[in-house]
Order: structure tokens, then sequence, then C-alpha cells
DNA sequence: CCAGATATGTAGTGTTCACTACAAATGTGG
DNA sequence: CCACATTTGTAGTGAACACTACATATCTGG
């Protein structure tokens, strides 16, 4: 019974413009009126599909990790510890320096450290982070097991390095470095893995 | 002819105090209330001295680079490029969860997105952290001509690997990851540094 | 002791922020 | 066609922000 107006905008669409800003300006600095040009919708309309500014973020990083995801999927799915760290770390070059989105990555750039009133928006982007972290450190574990990695290996210390570097590569990015540059502390990351590698 | 009345506050020891803040929360979401209290001063006595906002954020950030600046000094003076990676690796591990400061490293947790006005913090940031990168750009142009890296090591692309590292542990750093997390970080992180050492 | 100069504390300034009342618009079920 | 439910656009709301006017206080040089 009365199933009231519908919504005259797509919420993925939104999503996607908001992610953006906040890649851009990160979560204290993109401001609601900027949230709303860049979604094409007013304020009224994002307060009642997202609750508020924080609610919007979150469904921002859930949109992020769910493509991210996949990504990582086919990461994870490469041969040997190596492989995969290569994979990832030259992956990361190129997608934080592609030109159709912000530089850097979102978990980042969404704020490292906010103000009084959002402190928990550190805490939110690091959970992420963390789940890329188990994720890596899950493949490490099954590359020991395999005999790929060598028995005084340490998967959760690996995949701890390859989540700072990759982390450490996005704030390079952020900072005008150029996909060359990240390739090649990509490069030099993976030899670390090499070194855990057998017959490496 | 006219000295006017001198200042109450020590200017370095306010600094200090403002570091504090602006490490803990970021450019942005420091407030003038935040500052000054810390500071033990009144707004006027800030805009005073320090001009504005930004005007304290590089002041402090001078202070900063100054007294890390003695401690790269340190690190580079290490005697092999794979000790020098490590000695800057592992006093990062300890500097960034010593609980006198703030976790993390004030060059990241200052600002990496910033909002409408304040684009330039990100870039002053990122020209201090380039400064260390020099310096250990230069300490391994040296180690290569000395032997101690291999023919086919690349000096800038090893300073910007292990520069990346030391950010990444950063925000690990102030995402609450403990001292024996970054110390593992930086010792696989050690490893890629070896595998282009002679000898190693 | 006085004039000039600078620092300090109080108490604001205008602006921008996240967020929202409200009425009009647009849909559905009976 | 008529309640009813929900969205939309306009136009604000109070609060917090960076920053400052101004009177007072405290110094130096003469």
């Amino acid at each position: 019974m009365a199933m009231g107006r519908p919504r005259e905008f797509d919420a993925e669409t939104a999503l996607d413009q908001a992610m953006e800003v906040f890649w851009r300006h990160g979560y204290e600095g993109a401001t609601i009126a900027q949230l709303t040009e860049a979604m094409g919708i007013n304020p009224p309309s994002l307060y009642a599909c997202f609750g508020n500014k924080e609610g919007l973020l979150r469904a921002a990083l859930d949109r992020y990790t769910k493509l991210r995801g996949v990504w990582m999927d086919e990461v994870v799915a490469a041969p040997t510890a190596r492989d995969v760290a290569e994979r990832m770390l030259m992956g990361i070059a190129d997608k934080q320096t592609d030109p159709a989105n912000p530089p850097g990555c979102l978990l980042v750039q969404g704020g490292i450290a906010c103000g009084t009133g959002s402190e928990n928006v550190p805490f939110e982007l690091a959970a992420r982070r963390a789940q890329n972290e188990d994720q890596l450190r899950d493949r490490f574990v099954r590359a020991k097991a395999e005999g790929d990695l060598i028995q005084t290996s340490d998967p959760v210390a690996l995949a701890r390095y390859v989540s700072a570097v990759a982390v450490g590569m996005g704030v390079m990015a952020s900072s005008s470095a150029d996909r060359e540059a990240l390739r090649q502390v990509a490069s030099v990351a993976v030899q670390a893995v090499e070194a855990q590698s057998a017959g490496g």
C-alpha cells in the first residue's frame, strides 16, 4: 500500500562520484556541497539514502573494497608467493597512477588522521586495509605449506610487508610520483619475497 | 628605541606542542582552539608569531625535520647500504611506536589529502619526505661506487623503496600496529637491499 | 618618567560547515 | 480518484571554524 515517490538517481552511480571526491580530498576535506554536486543530487537526497557523511563514506568504502576484492582474487591466484607479490605491487603501481582515478588509494587518502568527531574514520580505513592483508597472509600460509616459501619464512610478516609497501606506494602516488617510479619500488620490493622463496 | 613587550612564551616549546596536535589530528583536523590550548597561548599570540595556521604547520615541520635530520645523519653513517636500511627502518619501527609521541610520522599524519584551500599542505609534506629520500639516494650512490651495492643496482630506486616502506610503516603505526609488527616489516624489507648487496 | 613599540586577553567577526524543516512533486494500493 | 508514503528542491539552522579589533599590559630608549 503506497510505495512512495521513486528515487530519481542511481545509488551506485552516485556512490562512484562520491568515492572520487573522498579519494581526492579525504573524508574531512570533502564537503557535502562538493559531494552533492558530484553526485548530482541535493543534500536531503544524500541524507535520506546514506544517513550522514560518515554513512556515505562507509558506502563508498564498501563499493571500493568490493571492486578491489575482485582484483585481489586475481592477485592471489598467481602461482607462487613471489608472483603474488609482483602481480599485486605492479598492479598497484598501474592502478594508483591511472588517470581515470584520483592518484593513490582511497583506503589511504580517505583519512589517516582526523579531527575530533571523526576519530573512527581512520580505524574504518585501517580495517579495510587489514582485509587485504589477511587475504595475502592466507595465500602466503598456503605458499609455505606448499614449499614455495622457505620453512624459516613468516607468512604473517610477509603479508604485513607487502601491505606496507602497497600503502607507501599509495602515498607516493598521491604526491605526484609517476608510474615508472612506483614500478621501480615494486620491483625492488619483490626481491625481498624472492629471498624467502625456495630456489630463489 | 623601544623594543616592545617581550614574548611571554617560548616559541620552540610551543611549537613542540603544536607539532603534537598536527601529528595526532592532521592539519585539517587540528583546530586553532586545540593548538592554542596545547601551546598555552591565545590566538592573537599564535597569529603574531606564526602568521596563520599554515605558517604554524610549516614552522612545526621545520622543527620536526630538523630533529629528524640529526637522526638521519646517524642512519646514513652506517657502514653499508644494508646497514643503512636496517638502521633506518628498525629505528622507524621504534620511533613510530614511541609512546612519547603520537603514533606514525608527522610527514604522513600531517595530511595526505586536504580540502579546498589547503591543497598545498600535502605538497609541503611530500617535499619534506623527498629530502629524506634524497639523503638516502646520495648514500646509496656512494655505496654503489664503493662496490657495496652490486653494479646492476639502481640507487635511486633503492632510496625510493626504503622511503616507501618507511611511509607504509608510518601508516601502519598510526592504525595501532605494535612495535613488533613494524620490526617484522623492517626485517623483511631489508632483505631486498641485501639482495642488491655485494656478497649478500 | 615618558613615548614608542610589541605582546596579551577578551570578545568578538564573517564564513563555512554538516545537517534539516517544509512544502511541493511523484509514485502505489484501494 | 483518493489517501498514503516517499523523494525532491528550496531555503534555511545552529555550531564550529580561522582569524582579528581593540583596549590593556609590559617592555626599551631617551
